[in-house]
DNA sequence: GCCAACTCTTGACGTATCGTCATATTTTGA
DNA sequence: TCAAAATATGACGATACGTCAAGAGTTGGC
């Protein structure tokens, strides 16, 4: 028992180092650069051990995507977490993912190629459940706080559904972190700021759907935005700046 | 000069019989499965022929991603010239969208993959110059309603820039229509239906904008939509359906 | 009508990556 | 200690990429 499980631990361990390099290498160059080849030549393995781990290619960017939503998931739960009235804890949640796509950049740029039929067609079903869920988990996260804030009475219900209410905030996010990842010139376009443009519309679609405190009963001035995401992801944002700072030596 | 332009025109049909069969090969078996070896015995030329119009793969999603945004931009000038309140013509526009969708839902996927590094790193500068051009008018265009219906004293100016609301639009729509080609089981995640919940959205974006005149004092019901729908764009509706009757056969 | 110059087309070639599988190596436990 | 089981290896066949020298076709002057 005690063998076997040195040797899961060993594979486990394997496993999580493959995907390491993987993750770099997709991060340096590129999906289209990401090779079996190089994975296994850069884990000094042979290319048959990287395949006994994943399938395909494809399979591993699926297993760093579920990472990578994993990680949102967890900054969207502090989001949840927050005191305060419904629509600053909803709020909170647009600032996690603003967050994460500061922070984990990259991994926003990964999620680009899963969306892909190169892709989708070639993931093991178990790691697209895998992905289905998370993406199911984080549409419900958002979802209890619309609940919550119907149950409240301070969001009306006859406008619309709880669900379509969180299609459409979810398409409003994924949209916008879609569209800066194609580095179009928005300024030149007359956007000021892509988050801050952001935060606004959501700001006033929530107006729209009467979700009480309208903003302007209580606003959400830049201050206290940047209070929320200080208050919610300072260690995380410090330790990412440690880390790329460290990796400047 | 008669003789050098029949050679030409030789040229451009061939450049578009290529573009055909891709587009058919793309549309059936997904961008991966689309190989210059293939485009060239299907059309019935050498490979190095084919690499005379297009030097690699990604050039050639590159160029049908221009006719499909082409195509939009033809739907959304028409929503545009349609008489009626701003708000409407606005409407008209997401509507011009989402009829996209459904005629062109196999352009829809494909541009998933132009938006990939994979593509967007090996294409020729004057496509992704084109193609962002083109991103930029249809952008431009909403714009100008946005604009107009400020001009006009219907929207405040105060609350947000016409880029950031551009922005904000183009991010709802371009989110839902990602979200939509991903295939998740949104039925069973509470959403009625996606088109009719992003119009929803949209309309309680415009009400938060404050936007004249706001949708409980001259709401879109589904009659209205259905109508504006096939006012603007009956005979492409009908051309479709006819095409893939004949087709059927 | 002929030929030299020019343009266009071809497909074999070298390289890269994929995914497989027979063989070699290591581990296990009797 | 050794045979059986588990694991690792890398050579192999297949597919696709992009190139380029050689062949085919065209043009225009004579």
């Amino acid at each position: 028992m005690a063998v076997l499980s040195r040797k899961q631990r060993e594979i486990a361990e394997r496993h999580n180092h493959f995907l390491d390099i993987a993750r770099s290498l997709l991060h340096e160059e590129g999906f289209h650069q990401l090779s079996m080849d190089r994975v296994a030549e850069l884990a000094e393995y042979s290319k048959g051990t990287v395949y006994q781990h994943f399938n395909c290619k494809e399979e591993m960017l699926g297993q760093l995507c579920i990472s990578a939503m994993q990680r949102l998931y967890g900054l969207g739960q502090r989001a949840l977490n927050h005191k305060g009235p419904h629509r600053e804890r909803l709020l909170a949640f647009f600032i996690a993912h603003d967050v994460f796509q500061h922070l984990e950049y990259d991994d926003v740029c990964m999620m680009q190629n899963y969306h892909t039929d190169q892709v989708l067609v070639k993931l093991s079903p178990a790691t697209r459940t895998r992905h289905d869920e998370l993406e199911k988990n984080i549409f419900q996260l958002v979802q209890s706080i619309v609940e919550d804030a119907m149950e409240a009475g301070d969001l009306p219900t006859d406008r619309a559904t709880s669900g379509d209410i969180v299609f459409g905030l979810w398409s409003l996010t994924h949209g916008a972190q879609s569209l800066r990842s194609l580095g179009l010139p928005f300024e030149q376009m007359g956007v000021s700021n892509a988050s801050t443009a952001i935060v606004g519309m959501l700001e006033s679609l929530l107006d729209g759907l009467g979700w009480k405190p309208l903003s302007n009963e209580n606003p959400a001035s830049p201050e206290k935005l940047a209070q929320l995401r200080t208050a919610l992801f300072k260690d995380e944002i410090d330790a990412a700046q440690q880390k790329s700072q460290s990796e400047q030596n």
